[in-house]
RNA sequence: GCCGGGGUGGCGGAACUGGCAGACGCACAGGACUUAAAAUCCUGGGUUCGGCAACGAGCGUGCGGGUUCGAUUCCCGCCCCCGGCACCA
């Protein structure tokens, strides 16, 4: 008997795969496609068992669905610029480029050996010029349309990376990459108009269905949506929406940056004075202000204006905690039913004015408050609006607004245009000229790419690396031909994995960043998994790339990703895997040890894909058991199984009760598996199941010991066999193709279909029916699958275990659950 | 504070539409095979009480209520853990 060695398995049948080119396609009309995706990899050197879960469930799905009958599309590659690779230049001298190919020679490496199946031949890095001359292509169409500009703005800077963060990119207050506290800059920064989508990107949430909850909160909180209304107060205009509360506001109060600051300050007695305390709460800790850990603080501008309700003077101040970037960096103050102005109220004695009363009414207005109101109510004092509710009241004055041309109801967004300017040298070149007369040029469509010049000496220091290239930046302009200077500046790397995808449906086109009818044909992803890091970021971004190829008309749908699953990470001694705390599980190491079946098969039984997990060597090794387990039963069948008639040559009385059983039991398992793979994505149960029926074949094996099989009893082996096989294939395909091989396929497994569920095969002969008396699980009946319920009624109420619960009872009801329970309810 | 997810044996987890709680695996224990060990095959196990045992009775899915013949599942009120947003006007 030949012992189980996956290792050679793992070698014979990659190259098998790779030299048949098992795994590309073609559109093909005739068949339903299915574009399986995992989020393709920064190139950091070394990928470990977390990395490769993800892959590992894509490829479960993935070869699952092509023996489903699918067309599937299942490609892999690089998201290999970003600063990594460049910091590591800095420090080593090794330019990135050498780092990052290396890297993607290691990890390819990796991948082939756990027998991914992937496209390769559809493989691309998104620095190669052939990829990155279509992020500049399409950032010239945007700046066509308007939705790529450049202002100048306060923006989040990293000391350490001596770069621009994107709002997406500042987590606590920190640089998302090293985590160094955030501060701002002025600069000049090109953006990209994402809130021009902020609606379409909010309303279609509700279109993703088989999205998790939990990603699209987190869109709706980034999003953040609120309906409010612009009023002006006099030369001032504010936002709020809580207009029903106007008649109380006591006060305004401007954002330290907002552009009437200047002009009163020149206005006041003491000019520098006033400034330096304006210029004091700017520079206040950025976090600590966006977080509300600051004392509340203020002073009088010396000027007044009108609030248009009440037609009352109010003082304008200055307040250190209202954000310049939000609304109209000003609000409108109503002590009475705002906290924190109920808070900066009281410390600077402005007046409080109650206008909103607890409805229905809890007695007269309060002397004096302790808080403010903040809820819902009636409105008091109010003029014409008295008497009526909060909710009346936000409609009513909100037209009365409108009408009288001072103000209008808006919808306010949290959401940000993206600065997608980084000041380094390992991304995409902006493809844009500065030319003094003629201002900002495109790059001309036809001298695309812009490529990245080979840049030898990295400092590190803050200005953008490429600026120290004369030939890079000292360019004629392309409308004049005059003297000119490039855009020195790189692109966001995130913007290179915004629109990835389309490129794999044609990933060699070289007119266009792919062709419309074969993204037409494959998207939108059917299937997408990846960490849970990426759902604000990568994922609200490809919502937004995807809207703009909508828009530039190359694309019909409006988004990119049906089903998306957020894989759990695998931890090790409770911690995520990290080079730094030297807690890596090499995926090769455990290859060796087991090979890649053994590897790939307990990474999907050990917990649901979305689940983290905690890494268990001793798990892999049963893991490697149960491979083991079928590949000593496959050994010692093979040949009864090999060229064994069909279980259809035999009626259902031609078999014995055994191997009804088998039968049953196999044809219950493929419905099982089926279902757990392609429907509920269970694949631990999934596995769960092909376990069960490997115990059950050893059951059965055990009843075949004596003389040579029947054909009848071959017959219902060779089923079992090939479906557990085939099952088995999507989780351990080396190891189950060598088996089929071995069982006398000529095909292999790539070009054989999923076994097919047989309803009558699986239906069972004999129920075992539990019998509870009150609830309580007292005998089970064993009765034919068709008994009647009268006569289920009447068996459960004559079995002695019931009738000693129920003897000197009354038993009022018998409630039969259909194939699943009986409950004797007594009193 | 607001929004979302979760809490089940020693451990990972299962239970699909309200119907036998703990499938499957890990670890553990016992048996068979073996001179022995490993490997393999078989068996056992939520917990308490009674019994040599087969078995029987009670309790049991974070806590307290409720709906129901029946609740891990639905409803109400809490506690705890994880994630997002948050001086956002």
């Amino acid at each position: 008997m030949a012992d189980y060695r996956p290792q050679a398995l793992d070698k014979k049948w990659q190259e098998r795969w790779t030299s048949a080119r098992a795994f590309e396609v073609t559109e093909d009309p005739s068949r339903p496609k299915f574009y399986c995706l995992e989020m393709f990899a920064y190139p950091s050197g070394h990928a470990h068992v977390g990395h490769v879960r993800n892959y590992i469930i894509g490829d479960v799905m993935a070869r699952t669905k092509r023996m489903r009958g699918f067309n599937v599309l299942h490609p892999f590659g690089w998201d290999a610029f970003g600063l990594p690779a460049e910091n590591a230049a800095i420090k080593s001298g090794i330019h990135p480029e050498t780092s990052t190919l290396a890297n993607i020679a290691h990890m390819k490496g990796q991948l082939q050996r756990l027998g991914i199946s992937y496209t390769w031949e559809r493989e691309f890095a998104t620095c190669e010029p052939t990829y990155y001359k279509w992020n500049q292509w399409l950032f010239i169409k945007m700046f066509e349309r308007g939705l790529a500009y450049r202002r100048r703005s306060s923006v989040n800077w990293c000391e350490k990376d001596q770069t621009v963060l994107a709002n997406e990119q500042v987590v606590d207050g920190g640089c998302w990459r090293c985590g160094t506290p955030v501060t701002t800059r002025d600069l000049e920064q090109w953006f990209f108009k994402i809130t021009e989508y902020a609606d379409d990107l909010l309303e279609s949430i509700e279109q993703l269905g088989q999205w998790p909850d939990k990603v699209l909160t987190m869109q709706k909180n980034w999003i953040g949506r609120s309906e409010g209304t612009r009023v002006q107060f006099g030369e001032i205009e504010v936002f709020t929406t809580r207009i029903d509360t106007i008649f109380g506001a006591t006060c305004v109060f401007l954002a330290p940056e907002h552009p009437l600051v200047e002009k009163y300050a020149a206005e006041s007695d003491d000019p520098a004075a006033f400034r330096k305390r304006a210029i004091a709460f700017r520079t206040q800790d950025r976090t600590a202000r966006l977080t509300g850990e600051i004392e509340k603080e203020g002073f009088f501008t010396g000027h007044n204006v009108v609030n248009p309700f009440t037609n009352e003077a109010v003082p304008v101040w200055i307040a250190n905690f209202v954000l310049g970037e939000y609304g109209t960096g000003a609000v409108m103050a109503v002590p009475a039913h705002d906290q924190r102005d109920f808070e900066f109220a009281t410390k600077y004695g402005l007046p409080i004015r109650v206008v909103v009363q607890p409805n229905p009414a809890v007695g007269g207005t309060p002397k004096k408050l302790d808080e403010a109101y903040v809820d819902y109510g009636r409105l008091v004092s109010s003029g014409e609006f008295t008497g009526l509710t909060s909710e009346a009241a936000l409609a009513r004055m909100g037209e009365w607004v409108e009408q009288k041309k001072i103000g209008k109801r808006t919808v306010q967004f949290r959401l940000k245009d993206w600065g997608i300017s980084r000041q380094r040298y390992w991304g995409t070149p902006i493809p844009m000229i500065y030319c003094d007369t003629c201002g900002i040029v495109a790059v001309p469509y036809d001298q695309l790419p812009v490529e990245l010049p080979k840049v030898t000496n990295f400092t590190g220091r803050g200005d953008s690396p490429l600026a120290q290239v004369p030939e890079f930046v000292n360019v004629p302009c392309p409308t004049c031909g005059g003297k000119a200077r490039r855009e020195t500046d790189t692109m966001d790397t995130f913007v290179d994995s915004s629109w990835y995808f389309y490129r794999f449906c044609d990933p060699r086109n070289d007119t266009l960043p792919f062709e419309p009818a074969r993204a037409k044909y494959w998207m939108p992803v059917d299937f997408y998994s990846g960490g849970v890091e990426h759902a604000i970021l990568h994922l609200i971004y490809s919502r937004f790339f995807t809207r703009v190829f909508r828009d530039l008309g190359m694309v019909d749908h409006d988004e990119p990703f049906k089903h998306l699953l957020t894989q759990g990470m695998v931890l090790k001694d409770g911690a995520v895997m990290s080079k730094s705390k030297g807690n890596v599980v090499d995926p090769d190491d455990m290859l060796q040890k087991y090979g890649a079946d053994a590897l790939r098969l307990y990474v999907m039984f050990v917990a649901p894909p979305e689940k983290e997990v905690e890494w268990s060597d001793a798990g892999l090794e049963g893991s490697w058991r149960f491979l083991a387990r079928i590949w000593r039963f496959v050994d010692q069948w093979c040949d009864a199984a090999r060229g064994a008639p069909s279980t259809a040559t035999f009626g259902a009385e031609g078999l014995n009760q055994a191997e009804r059983q088998l039968r049953r039991r196999t044809h219950e398992t493929i419905r099982r598996v089926t279902v757990d793979v392609e429907q509920r994505i269970h694949l631990n149960t999934a596995v769960s199941a092909l376990m069960e029926l490997v115990n059950d074949l050893y059951a059965y094996g055990e009843t075949l010991t004596i003389g040579p099989p029947r054909p009848q009893a071959r017959a219902v082996l060779r089923e079992a066999i090939d479906a557990l096989v085939i099952m088995v294939s999507p989780f351990a395909p080396h190891t189950a193709e060598e088996l089929w091989e071995r069982l006398g396929h000529v095909d292999g497994l790539t070009k054989t279909p999923w076994p097919s569920f047989d309803d009558q095969a699986a239906k069972p002969e004999e129920i075992v029916i539990p019998v509870q008396v009150n609830g309580k699980l007292r005998s089970r009946l064993t009765v034919p699958a068709e008994t009647p319920e009268s006569e289920l009624r009447a068996l459960a109420l004559a079995d002695s275990a019931v009738r000693a619960h129920t003897d000197g009872k009354t038993v009022k009801s018998v409630i039969v659950a259909k194939g699943k329970l009986i409950n004797v309810v007594v009193a």
